[in-house]
This record gives structure tokens, C-alpha cells and sequence, in this order.
DNA sequence: AATTATTATGCAACACAATGTCGGATATTT
DNA sequence: AAATATCCGACATTGTGTTGCATAATAATT
């Protein structure tokens, strides 16, 4: 294999093109093979040369956005004296939104946030240092970004709204201050 | 139709239940009509008497879960003064805890989540006082119920391994003082 | 440089499984 | 005993995954 690592790595992104193009429209479960190679012109035994199925194929993209954002996280540890997260989360998030609005969204893949989480987690712990084996930081860690992805999913598949700097004011006001202490002080 | 009022809902409920005795162990996807009614008993034909397909046995699921929710936050608003939401949050994914963390989970469909926020939305909003239409507002509940859901849903995938007293007043700290703060007080 | 040999890439066709929809059999109620 | 709700068998259609083969691109040989 491999004669031709042009036109292979070309049918690939092609192929994986086509049913992006549908996923963003449609439900992966209404996503079968035949639309995929209908929309790209290919024979549909190729895409079994390339993908397993469907979901292998979706995965792949998972795979490649989470090593996308691992990258990102890395550079970011080494060149910076601030971790300024919310802000990297932020651009980072405007970089790839689309994929990830879409795979973190109504009609997304739940596994995705799943392996997200896993993959910012030993990342940020160590960041911040926090006691590894304990059940609070184990929970504060889940609501926190639990609570970042949400918002930011809204923000972008709601248009983005709001410019980038005042979302991140708003964000960060909820973190240092606790939702609730915002609530009241709303309701005054 | 609806001669035999008890027999039909006998078999919906054999079916539903054969369901979900597949959907807590295999991925929706993975699990056919045939599946299904070979564990129960019935002819194919007979599913679709019931569900026009799996996604739409998911689906009444879901909707009987957020009917259950929405009766149960009614009757918390009429007998309290103080309405400890957490708590009532808590005891609710107890009652309701298996089918809740499997539909919140990697195997889960990310819809549901989309709907349990859109039910329980209008109702916190008004007990809050919130302004509806402020952008504010907006991110913060979905920060808070992400977050809240998030944390609920690796808590009962955990095996519950604290109590509900103690995972209570961890939450509402974080609820209270915000991430950063109790970070900063872990570092320490 | 031209031709042949090699093999990577893409395709047509096959067997099988899943879907959704008939009309009809059966069993339960009235 | 009559009526009809409930369930089922069989059909046509669509989707899946695999196999062996054609084609086109590279490498080898003269």
C-alpha cells in the first residue's frame, strides 16, 4: 500500500469532506455509506478501504481534533507564565468551532465530550495542581468544564452573539464567583 | 383500537423494557428492531405497532422522563419556601437515576440533554427572577446546569461512591464561591 | 527514453441482514 | 356469536461488508 500517498490521503479527505458536509445538516444515524460515496463519486467498497463504517469515520475526526487540541495545550504550558485557560479554550474553540459546535451539540456524539474531558484533564490538574485521587477536585473538574463545553457550545451554535472579550468576561465573573452570588446579585 | 387497554400496554412496556435491557449494555446504534423483539417475544411486525423505529422508543422514553421532571419540579415550588434546588435535583436522578445517567452518558444521545435543559429552563428562570432576555443570563444557566448535569452524571457512573449529603454540599460550594476560588484554596 | 513488470487504488457484483408495509390469522371482549 | 383489537407472515426495498478483478500509476529493465 501506499503508491500513492497523494491521491490516498486526497480520496480520504474527500471522503471524510462529503459526509461532513452531510453530518452538519443531517443525524449520523441517517448517514449511510451510499450518501457518503453518492456526494464525493466514489464506489462505495473504496470507503471501506478507508473507514470501517460510518461512526469509524466520525471517530477519526475525533481523533484528530482532540490531538489538534493537545498540541495547542502543550504550546500554550510552555509559553506562557499565565495559563490564561478560558481565553486559549476560547480561540482554540474558534479555530476548530465548527467541528466541534457540531460534535459537542444536539445532534453531536456524547462520547466526544467524554474523550475531551479526558484528554484537557491530566493536562489541567497538573496546571493547577490539585490533589489527584481527591472526590471534590474529581467533581469540581467534571462541573467546571462540563460547564465551559455547555457554554461555549451555546455561545457558538447560538451565532456567537456577543463578541469573543465579553463572553470571556462573563465566563470568568461565573468562575471566580460562583453562579449563585451572580443570581442574587441579579435579582436585586 | 384500544380494545384490550391492559394487553397493549403490556406489550409497549415489554418492548421498552426489552430495549432497555439492551441500551444499558450496546451503543443505540448497534441495536435492531430484530434485537429487540426476539428478547421479548414478539414478531417484528409488532414493534411498529408501537414505535415507527428504535429512535422513537428512545425517544418516548425520553419524553416520559422530562413529563416525570416536570411534574415532580411543579410540585417542589407549590409545598416549599426555600426551594433547594440541588437537593431536589439529587433526590429526582435518584427515583430516576439509571434511565437519566445512561440517556446523560458516552452511550447517551446528546438531545436529551438539550431537552432536560429546555424543561427545566422556564421554570428555574421564574423562580430565579432572571431577565430572560439578558445574554447573561443566558450563558449562566447553561453554564450552571451543564455543570450540574456533568457532575450528577459522573457521580452516578461512579458508583455513587459519597454520599448524597456530601456531594451536596460539594456542589453547592462550587455553586456558591465559584471554581477558582476553591482551586486557589486546594493549592494551598 | 521506451517498454515492460509490478502493485496500489478503485470498482462491479454477490450474499446477507435490516427495514418498513402489506393483508390476513387469531384471540379477546361485548 | 359478532366484532375488532392485536399480533403475525411474507414481500419489496435498502443498506452492509466482502471478494475477486480492472485500471492506472510507479518502478524496473533494456
Amino acid at each position: 500500500m501506499n503508491k500513492n500517498p497523494k491521491r490516498k490521503m486526497q480520496t480520504r479527505s474527500n471522503l471524510i469532506d462529503s459526509f461532513w458536509l452531510l453530518y452538519k445538516k443531517r443525524h449520523i444515524r441517517d448517514i449511510s455509506v451510499r450518501d457518503i460515496v453518492e456526494l464525493s463519486g466514489y464506489n462505495r467498497s473504496t470507503f471501506y478501504e478507508y473507514f470501517t463504517d460510518v461512526y469509524d469515520l466520525m471517530d477519526q475526526i475525533e481523533l484528530h481534533i482532540i490531538e489538534l487540541l493537545k498540541d495547542e495545550m502543550v504550546r500554550n504550558l510552555q509559553d506562557t507564565e499565565d495559563p490564561d485557560i478560558i481565553n486559549r479554550m476560547d480561540l482554540f474553540f474558534k479555530k476548530n468551532g465548527e467541528y466541534l459546535s457540531v460534535l459537542l451539540g444536539e445532534k453531536g456524539d456524547p462520547a466526544f465530550a467524554v474523550k475531551l474531558k479526558a484528554a484537557i484533564k491530566p493536562v489541567l490538574m497538573q496546571v493547577l495542581q490539585l490533589p489527584k485521587l481527591d472526590y471534590e477536585s474529581q467533581l469540581l473538574f467534571e462541573f467546571s468544564l462540563g460547564g465551559l463545553l455547555s457554554a461555549l457550545t451555546y455561545w457558538y451554535s447560538d451565532g456567537m452573539k456577543i463578541d469573543s472579550a465579553e463572553y470571556s468576561k462573563i465566563i470568568k465573573n461565573i468562575l471566580s464567583n460562583g453562579s449563585l452570588k451572580i443570581v442574587r446579585e441579579m435579582m436585586r
